[in-house]
DNA sequence: GAAAATCCTTAACATTAATTTAACATTGAA
DNA sequence: TTCAATGTTAAATTAATGTTAAGGATTTTC
């Protein structure tokens, strides 16, 4: 699911880059130009964040941050400012603001502001970061060594985890023995290979509740993890 | 309870001049003057919030960071520098500050910022202003070294009481004994680790009588507190 | 200041787990 | 058909961990 960042800007040009430069980071940006705007499309949509422009006319980014609060606790609000004035600042935070920044900033610094907001947000409640994988109906966490599944859970060996580490990584596509072999055992040889022939069946097994996933053996080249969904 | 804030800072004269800003503001502030200090006064107590000064001899904030991160996800690090770089901001982000100040700076901005950071961790719901922890039925107070229980109540050893701090900031995820062991002995060799497997056992006895609490051993990885409720 | 208590390390032995190796079965390609 | 590759299971090997208790060192208590 895609981060929603409500972006609200009088400078269309300025909206645009930002808009387009956020984009590419692989967040959903909407843009607004003004207040009034911003708030509408705030009551008709969900957001995971704001960045409001601080100086806009008729309606300021003060007083639209004042507005959302009212509805909204929680969302993290981040202000961009031409001004760099200490009161301005004071005033950002007072009306509930998280962050706020002045221009001219790079791109890269919001971009890491962004992040550390939303790092705050989604360690509130689930502890499902970005460790854990969807395998058909299973997850996998790869830091904490489980696959889970609704009728099936285990804790997988530290050789298991990488090998279906890297088949994930690559899922549905072959990838070589020899690609497994030198990043799990840094060798490649007969016998480690059939070692990693014995691991297979292993993740076979674990990974047999749900039809859907087969890991495949394209003879004389590697294996493919296939999810048919 | 007051908040507790870890100050780290080289330069005295700045470092006394925060330190009494933030204590009439209300904080308890705990003023080191490197990193080395730092690191084992975070060890030796709680604290709310993190500031540390990024140019300092030996340990700089960054490395420092790093290392507090690997016992700590979630505490808010504020750093502060005299340099504007933006690739140093970046990099303050990327070790897992949370804010970057770049001196001079206003009192009251630093107020505000810290202000902002508290906000998102109290929201969380983790009550993380008292000493004290929830482990299923028990109560662990990492500041006095207690472990209370309905039916069990034990003075914990300071070294039981870092392993089983460590296992707790990590609830139900897996530790690697390599940080465990770096975090309370500073080495990590074949001695520290049969010792470590020593007060794993005796964690494992004190939290038996909540039969929801385990200490899952990882083969060759490390351990998870986990608490199924 | 000696005895007792506390804490941690180390040792010893027991147990469990991961991985490799071996053995045999099956499949696929030439 | 025939050989090499893979599938599968189980035994063998090796390493990690579990557990208890015996030293040592330090601190506390009397």
């Amino acid at each position: 699911m895609k981060v929603k960042i409500l972006l609200v800007e009088d400078d269309t040009n300025l909206g645009f880059v930002i808009k387009d430069q956020l984009a590419t980071e692989g967040y959903q940006v909407q843009l607004c130009i003004n207040g009034a705007e911003a708030l509408n499309t705030f009551n008709n949509s969900s957001f995971d964040l704001c960045i409001f422009d601080v100086m806009m006319p008729k309606i300021d980014g003060f007083t639209l941050a004042k507005e959302i609060r009212t509805q909204n606790s929680q969302i993290p609000i981040l202000f961009l400012s031409a001004r760099s004035m200490v009161e301005d600042k004071i005033e950002g935070f007072k009306v509930g603001g998280d962050d706020y920044l002045t221009k001219p900033f790079s791109m890269e610094e919001l971009q890491m502001r962004i992040n550390a907001l939303l790092k705050r947000v989604k360690i509130k409640g689930n502890d499902t970061t970005s460790t854990t994988l969807k395998i058909g109906d299973y997850i996998f966490d790869h830091e904490n060594f489980t696959l889970n599944h609704p009728n099936f859970n285990k804790t997988l060996t530290r050789k298991e985890a990488e090998i279906l580490k890297i088949l994930t990584a690559h899922i549905n596509n072959v990838v070589e023995r020899e690609i497994v072999l030198n990043a799990v055992w840094g060798q490649d040889d007969y016998f480690v290979g059939r070692s990693l022939d014995v691991f297979i069946t292993k993740l076979r097994k674990y990974l047999s509740e749900d039809a859907s996933i087969q890991i495949q053996n394209v003879h004389g080249v590697g294996f493919k993890l296939e999810v048919k969904k």
